[in-house]
DNA sequence: ATCATTTCTTAACTTTAGTTAACGATTTAT
DNA sequence: ATAAATCGTTAACTAAAGTTAAGAAATGAT
């Protein structure tokens, strides 16, 4: 479990066993049960997610409807960002399965970034890569049907479709649940 | 005009004089005309854009119509998702005024930020707030329908409409010309 | 095991977006 | 100045998504 944020660390630094201990001593591991609520909306907190196993998924209500916007699973970071606007979050995180996840304080980055500044080189590298990774996503959002959208999903994260229930991927996709049903129902007949 | 760079840097960190004067060393400012193209699809670049003053624009090519998915004014940044990737890039930017731009190179930027370490820490949080700042973006566009969109647009980029034809901006919100002209027609009558 | 809740699907109907085409208006190039 | 290309709008038609409602299936709670 360890091994595993190291070797994710190890794609952008390296580090010596001094600065591994210190990660270690910070207590950044926490087990969570499916369904948990890790952020409310009106709530202000800090604190960034990384996942190392299971899903998380950040929602929001518009109208007393939820609308999921975004799932991350297994090597997948979110800093919400009520976390840097220092405002009462907009939106809600919770655990779609039991998750196994990293949960980092911005102050407490602050302190080890200040300490070791190495870590801001991988923070900043790691932060560009999500942009541009964001950024494509976001575009082909824009440029795509919600069937080409759906076909997309199935491509390239096809254990979404098992994960998580329908009618979160539909919001996901900017549907509603009955389109993204008939939607497939269509495909099927082709 | 190198004002506005540093006046920009110092919301985040502070610089002395001799870093200053490093910066300006590196020949970073450049005025480029209406319709320039920047970036080309297929081409190798790992260039960074900044725009000081006018818009430049981002899109793609699909089925030989062009998509617009982003435009960047007066201080805000863009770096390709190719600049990362170092594959070639799949989409084109352009000038859509005369523009004043700052362009950064990556290799550069490395060399600078291992010599100011401090850069890195600018680099973490500026990357850091254009992440949060594109998710919520992202977010909006997933929620809303196309009629949302464009009287978001209306309120947070108002701008927008007076500088870029109307067919780019149906794109970027996600819809096709004709559907933009009925909609504003729609909601004039309102 | 049963009941309640949530989830998924289907259907009928309404609304809106996509498509194709046409026509001025504007801009650009010569 | 004129011709060509681009741009914005409108219209008629098609296709797809939103809405509302109902019922079946799966899930969760007691």
């Amino acid at each position: 479990m360890q091994k595993l944020l190291f070797d994710f660390i190890s794609k952008y630094i390296s580090l010596t066993d001094d600065e591994r201990n210190v990660l270690l001593s910070l207590n950044l591991f926490h087990s969570v049960k499916k369904g948990t609520v890790l952020l409310k909306e009106g709530q202000k907190s800090k604190d960034s997610y990384f996942v190392l196993k299971g899903c998380i998924r950040s929602y929001y209500f518009v109208d007393g409807e939820e609308r999921t916007t975004a799932f991350y699973t297994e090597m997948e970071a979110l800093t919400p960002p009520c976390a840097l606007s220092k405002t009462p979050s907009e939106h809600y995180i919770s655990c779609s399965e039991d998750t196994l996840l990293i949960i980092s304080n911005a102050d407490m980055e602050e302190e080890v970034n200040s300490k070791f500044p190495k870590f801001d080189v991988m923070c900043r590298m790691f932060s560009a890569e999500l942009l541009a990774k964001q950024r494509i996503d976001f575009d082909e959002f824009k440029t795509s049907s919600p069937e080409q959208r759906y076909l997309n999903l199935l491509q390239k994260r096809p254990d979404l479709l098992q994960r998580v229930p329908q009618h979160q991927l539909a919001s996901y996709l900017g549907i509603t649940p009955q389109s993204l049903s008939r939607l497939r129902a269509r495909l099927l007949k082709k």
